[in-house]
This record gives C-alpha cells, structure tokens and sequence, in this order.
DNA sequence: AATTAAAAATGACCACGGTCAATATTAAAT
DNA sequence: ATTTAATATTGACCGTGGTCATTTTTAATT
C-alpha cells in the first residue's frame, strides 16, 4: 500500500480553511486563533496541525490567495506607463498588504521564504508582483539604461519602504502614495 | 509621596539586562527564554515584566544595543566615496542585521516602531544609519539631480531588499555583497 | 524607633500554539 | 464479508510568554 489520499482528508481540510475564512471576516488576520477555528470546523485541535504545519503556514494560504486576487486585479486593468498611473494600478495591492499590520509582517516574512523546490504561496505572490511590474516597464516610459529586472526589483524595495515607513508614527506626515511617487520618479526616471 | 526609583530597581535591571546578554552570548537571540533569564538573575518572572513590557522589548535593547555598536564602527572610518566603498563600510552593521533570521525580522518590525514622542532603540539606529549614510552621499561621487536625503533612504530600501532576498533559498545564486552592488550603483549613478 | 504609604518583587495562574501516543476510519486485498 | 495496514482524528498534555492579587521592601514622616 502507497501513500492515498482519502476523500474524509480534502473535506477536513476545505472544513478548516472555510471556518478559518469565516474567523478572520469577522475579526480580521491578527485575532485569530486555531482554537476558534478548529471549533467552527468540529473537529479536534490535533487536526488543524496534521493539515497545516503550524498557524503560520494557514496564514500563508489565506492571505496568500486574497493577495492573488489583487494582482490578477492589478493587472486587469490597461497597462499604465507612467509613475503615477503604476502607483495606481498597483493600489489594490498595496492596500491589501497594509490592510493590517499583522499581515504586512507576515508578507515580509514569507517574501522569500521558499524551502528548495516548494516555493510558498507569499513567495509566489511577489513573484508574480515582480513579473508583472517588469511587463509593465518594457512598455513603460522609463530609464532604459539598466534591465527591466532590475528596476522591477526597485520598484517593489521601494514600496516595501513605504509601506513600512507608512507603519511608522514618525514619518506619517507624508502619505504612501506621495512618498512612493517621489521614490518611483527617482528611481525609474532619473536625471529629468 | 510622589514616584521614586528605588536605588533596588537600577541594580535589578542592570542583572536582568546582564542575564539576558549572557544568555544570548550563549545561544544567539532566537533560542533566549525569558525563564531561563530571570533564573540566572536571580529573580522571579513577574519581575521581568515590570521591568521590561514584554520579551520583544527586552530584544530591541539588546539587539539596538549591538546595532549601534556596528554603527559606531561603519562611522569610524574614512567616509566612503564610491559604491562598493559605501557597501564595505556597512558591512559590519550589514553583517549583524543578517546574522540571525530572527535578529532581522525583529529589526524590520521595529525599524519604524515609535510610539509618540518615544522612539525606540532600533527606530533610532535606523535614524542614525540614515544619516550616516546622508553625511557620505553629501561628499561623495553619486547624482546630484535628487536629494541626498532620498538616495539615503534609497540604501536602506535596497539594503533590505537584498538582505530579504539572502535569507531566500532562491535567489541565492547572487551574494548579498554583489546584489546591493547592482542595485546601488543604479541607484546612485544612472544613465553611465 | 515606630509608622506608613508608595514602590517593587513574587509566584500561582492563564492563554495559546504546538505535540504525540492512542484510537478510529478508510479502502484495498483476501 | 472479513481481514489488515495505511491513513486520519482525537484530546490530554506541554512549553513559553504574559498577568495580577498578594506580600515584601523601601524611605519619608512622626
């Protein structure tokens, strides 16, 4: 007999990642806790750890999948070419990474979080955040001076440092959009 | 009576925090328990959290502590005018925010951590790291088109860019050094 | 020296993430 | 239908950070 997967172990699973769901629309990311999970799912604590190696790992998944949903938002819209009009289409998904400090920690956490040849689902999502930053400055008006590469891996540094500056009493008299404005002409038009 | 420090508090912090260091030259900052710090201080658990409100308080001394001890270091020397100048001269306080996973996602949590009017030890060596590293851009050979200001907070940006990408299986076919080298260099003088 | 009220220290206790040996269920083989 | 071995579930238990009512100590006042 070899590894099978029952029918019981998916429903589990979709039972536990419904009720997580369900926690965290009422309470938000930061205030879950397994224990309340595992009791809108009816089942056993000892379950949610032979599903999900740890809390974190669940927390992946979810925000993981919401921060998914941005970027295929992102990048619905036209393509945009300039700074302002990037900021702009990259706003969903800014907003959801900000959206709780809990889950701004998180993503930054996960970002590169990849055991070899498994790459998480954080670490997809700003993979894909990268691609599609760099398809958008092919055809963008910017310096062509350095790769695209290059300048897309900039433009996301730049708004992890906003974001983290936006968590920041201090310096909260600029808001995130204008301190990113000011980075991304900087950065991807120099010397205008 | 109004509030007094008793002489008692000073000598009891002072072998809390002497504890801790030792503890941590031990193991590292990740692997320290706060029960095994208040044992070899002699003290009871309640009292640690009069002291210290909780244990991530007691890292961002320690750790703020060691940080602007590197700080010290990068400034003591001749101030760099090129690149990889900058980057060499950093290296040390590189070197310690990159020496444990732990100690750099404590770092980034905290980087902008202030409460009003109180600015925590590690928000202010990323203030000090920041204008260090403004005092040498003012001299040194970079564009002149923005601020000294922005390409400041430009470094931190890439620096931990490419910090996070280091502790990330993979990206890891380029060291850190060379990196920040490539993102630096873009940063500070384009269009060459 | 005795009194006293503020300040500090104590340790039993709680919350919550995570473990694991024991038990129950599934589904393939007979 | 019965057996059986892999697979899934259970819940008592543990580790560790953090709380708080109670007790002890300090130092100013009489």
């Amino acid at each position: 007999m070899q590894k099978t997967i029952q029918k019981r172990t998916l429903k589990t699973r979709a039972k536990l990642l419904q009720a997580a769901a369900d926690v965290v629309q009422k309470n938000g990311y930061q205030a879950l806790r397994v224990e309340e999970v595992v009791q809108a799912a009816g089942v056993a604590k000892g379950t949610f750890f032979a599903h999900f190696h740890d809390k974190d790992a669940l927390m992946e998944i979810l925000i993981g999948e919401k921060l998914d949903a941005c970027l295929d938002q992102a990048q619905s819209v036209e393509p945009p070419k300039t700074v302002p009009q990037i900021i702009e289409a990259l706003a969903p998904v800014h907003d959801f990474m900000m959206s709780e400090r809990y889950v701004f920690d998180l993503l930054i956490r996960y970002s590169g979080a990849a055991a070899i040849s498994e790459i998480g689902p954080i670490a997809y999502c700003f993979e894909k955040y990268f691609r599609i930053v760099m398809m958008w400055l092919d055809q963008a008006e910017v310096r062509q001076d350095v790769s695209t590469d290059l300048l897309a891996e900039g433009v996301q540094a730049f708004a992890i440092q906003a974001m983290s500056l936006k968590f920041c009493a201090l310096h909260s008299a600029t808001t995130f959009t204008d301190r990113l404005e000011t980075y991304l002409r900087a950065w991807l038009t120099p010397a205008a």
